[in-house]
Parts: C-alpha cells; sequence; structure tokens
DNA sequence: GTTATCTTAAACCATATGGTTGAACATAAT
DNA sequence: ATTATGTTCAACCATATGGTTTAAGATAAC
C-alpha cells in the first residue's frame, strides 16, 4: 500500500536524521546489543537513550528481545535497504558513469576512446 | 570534519523524512521547477509549501535561481549521493548475495552447485 | 503610477521532539 | 522478604515542526 510504504519511509529517514541514532546502528552491526551498553557511549541519561531506541524500533530498525530484565536489541537491516532503493531511484542524477554509459548507448561513435 | 557531515546527514535525512519533500524531489528529478509549480499538486498553503522548498533548501537538495519575480528550483543530486553512502555501509547486513559470497570465499568447498 | 503576480515573513496554533528528573515497573540477586 | 539492577513511564521543559492566515516584499505587466 502505497500509503503506508510513505509513512514507513517517514519513520525510518526520521529515525536516521539523528547522530545518536546512527551511531547506534553502527554499534549493532556490529553484533546484539543490550539497552545499558547502547546507552553508555552517549552524555545523556538513560531515559534520553531509552527514547532514542524507542525511535528506531518504531522505524522497524531495532528489534528487541526481553530476556530476564535484560533488553537485548538487534539491528533490522530491511528498512535501511528500502530507503536505499528509494535513494537509488536518483542513482542516475548523481552517478556521472551511467549518464555516460546512456550516451555511449546513444552515440557509440561519440566515444573518445574508440579509436574508430 | 567528522561533526560537520554529521550534520549534513542529520538534514538530509530530516528532509527526507517527509513525505511532500520526497514527492518535491520526485518532481525535480525529472526537471527544473518553479516553486509555484512545485506548490501547486499538494493541498496545503503556498507559504506551507514554500517551507518544504526551504527544508529542502537548506538540506543542499535544492539549488534555486531567481529570475525576476520567479524562483526557479532544480535538484542537487550530491546530498542523496552521501546518503546511500552511509546506507551502503550496511549493504553487507541486508544482502545476502554478499553474505554468501564471502562465506564462499572462507569455504569454497561447501558450495552446493559445485558437484566437486 | 497602479495593479497583478510570485514568494516569503511574521504571528499564531497544535503537535512533536529531545532532553531531564524522579517514580514506577520488572526481574535478579541476596 | 529485601535489596539491587535494568529499563521505562510520567511530568516537565525548551525547542522544533508543519500547518494556517495575513501582511510584506520583490518584480512584472499595464
Amino acid at each position: 500500500m502505497v500509503e503506508h510504504n510513505h509513512t514507513r519511509l517517514d519513520l525510518v529517514f526520521r529515525a536516521l536524521s539523528d547522530q545518536t541514532r546512527r551511531a547506534m546502528l553502527e554499534r549493532l552491526a556490529k553484533g546484539e546489543h543490550t539497552v545499558g551498553e547502547l546507552a553508555s557511549p552517549f552524555r545523556m541519561s538513560l531515559a534520553a537513550a531509552s527514547k532514542h531506541i524507542q525511535t528506531l524500533q518504531r522505524a522497524g530498525l531495532v528489534k528487541r528481545t526481553v530476556r530476564g530484565r535484560i533488553h537485548y536489541c538487534r539491528i533490522d537491516p530491511r528498512p535501511l535497504a528500502r530507503a536505499d532503493d528509494w535513494l537509488r531511484g536518483y542513482e542516475r542524477l548523481w552517478d556521472t558513469r551511467i549518464e555516460r554509459l546512456v550516451e555511449l548507448l546513444r552515440h557509440p561513435d561519440n566515444d573518445p576512446s574508440n579509436p574508430r
């Protein structure tokens, strides 16, 4: 559902718009961490860090498992792939190599590296 | 400068976290538009749409040229490329094909498609 | 010079955000 | 049962956001 996809992208990009949350993802990319572990490098209260983790969770970027009193968090990269899919829709605009390839396909004789 | 890069990424992802602004970028990907043209498809005031365009501009995603009383906007895809660079840092986590390739490189004899 | 058009600024509003502190909840250790 | 640990909730605060309306500014058309 298009509307649903927009909402998800909203949340993902929103979650990524803060360097604390990006740093948390970078750590989670290396493996599972507890909430306390994720919070510890940041100079903010545990409650603030907990809020950030919840924002990541709402975006689907983090999944948590509770075992006893410990909350374990893991990265879920699929929403990142979808965000990347969206960005790659613009790849043609930033990748001049693709532009040149398209140009070559249209006018093959214009290739300066072609000695013909 | 690392800090500067973070700020820029904040702004880019922030700008992308709204479907109105993403829709504006999609139109700009097809070519230059005036502010009024960008605003017209949306059911919001011109002032509101103007604010969105300013958010895109602050993120560096849009460049504007003023000719007379008309403001022309163009997409600048470079910040999208940088956002994509950041996302691609996680490619290994979402692309299981890369995972399998790495696994093959480590244990070549485990390839089930290899009849050896 | 006057009117029209394009666009933003200012003020306002409701909501969201990102942080704090202290309390509360859930579970583990003793 | 009590204390300790891990974590979230609630209330608060300052700021930001996304929208509105109206006014203002810049330029073009007449």
